[in-house]
DNA sequence: GTTAGCAGACAAGGCAGTTGAGTGCTAAGG
DNA sequence: CCTTAGCACTCAACTGCCTTGTCTGCTAAC
């Protein structure tokens, strides 16, 4: 397979251009008139041959326009496309919403979604960050009832967990003096660093499990094991998506519904994202896998101090305009990493 | 309009039954050979003829079979049904998913959301209770930072809130006391007993707003006024909904979608339902304002100390087996209630 | 009051014809 | 050698027409 040409780019670029606006398949005697009318439609018919003998384009029938495939697409992403800069209204738009109401990290995030939602016009998914990647702030237990204790966890920047534990019968009172113990013997660790020491500081006191200080670790380890479990997920405006004329087909609309229910399976994909710097963008096979054919993803981590936390990102039908949604998602992915840098 | 005789009733009903079963417009044919054999079609359509007079059928179109309209639904329901008791399996099987799990109650009412929708093969809706009509079990403040405090409030069934106080800078030494001391002042009232009782010191107690006490009961205000707006909603099994045949039409699935997105129009309906003595079925007219023609919604409150507290309902096509669903809401209902009762 | 029979209505499905958009190919022109 | 005009061909989508099956309303007879 050849190097495209510069030509060959420049018609690409048109038909993606023209496809993502209309959503049709495109001819050749339009992307001559409105993008290219230096070249005849004939000539265009050429390279658009071309085109899909390498796999960018394919026919919905043999008389009709052409339609990028993932591959298409992936290649415009790959050089052709020139990223836009945000407009300045959209990045004051987002700082405005994030900044506002009561520092909620839950509610912030859910703003963030939503206006990321509102500016792409699409479906938006924000994966919270795991309470244990945030720093400890304090630990409570609550005897509820002889055999449930609940455990209350707050991280600084204000992110509660809580969880009902079963076990034995434990006086209000103990249970006060093991969370002050834990809460001034593990100041300033992210709860992540406050397990691994608490399992480090258990097995060297093996021993005196019957002090107060060993009763308390083990209380703090089984309430930090659930922690590890629990992942938060926002969506936002899957109806934008809904109502788009893509979802012209009755199947087609049920099965993006169904894969919209199934969070489990935008969240693994997701997480793939994490570890990737920078936006991602995901089509076509990772996309079918989740049952969202000719669907795709925007995505990038955000990060604490350089460690990543949490992911976001924009879904919608392939023929998305990447040049806008591609910098608001990273400019959206910086802004709640330099948000999270001083919680 | 005229008393219906045990005829038209007999009609009616077997109308509806097959209705039910099928989905689509009943002609007398069929009822004659399969329901009311000692009738002949002719018979039948004189009688449908008259029903529809009534406004209880409706014929979609001139030589199309009959439909029963919301009104049909209605009459059907009050007198001709006969309600059947729920069989011991699905019992058995709502207390079994009840009474396992952590005992968080969040948690319990979700998988009773689980189960009310697959029992019904339809969507099920349950309102949490609000937190203020819990026991005030403990309060905490914990301060993030100079200007916000975060109180978790916990009731005595497990059920945790926490919201963040934009305030002046207070030790977290004298944040603890505060919080000792209303720990202790309020015990075993319900938190909206709690909220009024501290309305009444506080205004007693005006004059030395300084001290200890005043300033606690301060906090105390402003932290459950906050509480009061919050109402929690678990929706489960949309997709038993959305992959009905019902939904046939892109744009009444489109309809149905965006109505189930937007909760506050159905938390709306679902308080009417509350303060109503056993299950409601609301059709016709009700669901047009939520953008559910068609639709209908079986629903019930349920109590704790008789005090009606949350609702809980069934959301699926207006052809519901009724006469299953609303002994299995009932149930469900009082199943909640039960359960309620000690916490 | 009930029923049989008949005419009329109409949605749904199959079939043929038309239209229009778009292609591929070929041969001529720069 | 690249580009382009022209032409034949394909095919989805729309239209109108016809048939079929179902169901009704009406009327006259039982």
């Amino acid at each position: 397979m050849h190097e495209l040409t510069d030509r060959d780019k420049s018609i690409l670029n048109a038909i993606i251009r023209e496809y993502v606006e209309t959503g049709e398949p495109v001819g050749s005697r339009i992307i001559s008139r409105k993008y290219l009318y230096t070249l005849s439609p004939a000539t265009i018919r050429n390279v658009m041959a071309d085109l899909e003998e390498m796999g960018l384009l394919y026919q919905p029938h043999v008389s009709a326009g052409r339609i990028p495939t993932p591959e298409g697409f992936r290649c415009y992403l790959n050089g052709i496309m020139e990223v836009r800069s945000l407009p300045r209204v959209e990045k004051t738009m987002i700082t405005r919403q994030i900044t506002r109401g009561s520092g909620d990290i839950r509610d912030t995030l859910r703003r963030a979604s939503v206006v990321l939602s509102q500016i792409s016009q699409n479906a938006s998914i924000i994966i919270l960050p795991r309470i244990d990647t945030f720093f400890f702030k304090r630990v409570d237990f609550v005897r509820l009832d002889e055999n449930r204790i609940m455990v209350i966890l707050v991280s600084r920047a204000g992110m509660v967990y809580n969880h009902i534990v079963q076990g034995e019968d434990i006086t209000q009172h103990k249970l006060d003096r093991y969370a002050n113990y834990l809460n001034e013997a593990y100041k300033d660790l992210t709860i992540h660093e406050m397990r691994d020491s608490l399992m480090r500081e258990m097995s060297s006191e093996k021993a005196s499990f019957d002090t107060l200080v060993g009763q308390a670790l083990d209380l703090g380890i089984t309430a930090l094991k659930a922690v590890e479990e629990t992942q938060d997920i926002v969506i936002q405006g899957k109806e934008t998506v809904f109502n788009k004329p893509d979802l012209a087909d009755l199947d087609r609309l049920r099965d993006i519904v169904n894969a919209f229910e199934d969070k489990g399976r935008i969240v693994r994909i997701l997480n793939r994202v994490l570890e990737v710097p920078g936006v991602s963008v995901l089509l076509g096979e990772e996309m079918e896998h989740i049952g969202m054919d000719n669907f795709s993803m925007v995505a990038s981590g955000y990060s604490r101090r350089n460690i990543p936390v949490g992911s976001l990102g924009v879904i919608g039908p392939m023929r998305m305009d990447y040049s806008r949604v591609i910098p608001l998602v990273g400019y959206m992915a910086r802004i709640l990493s330099e948000l999270l840098e001083d919680m």
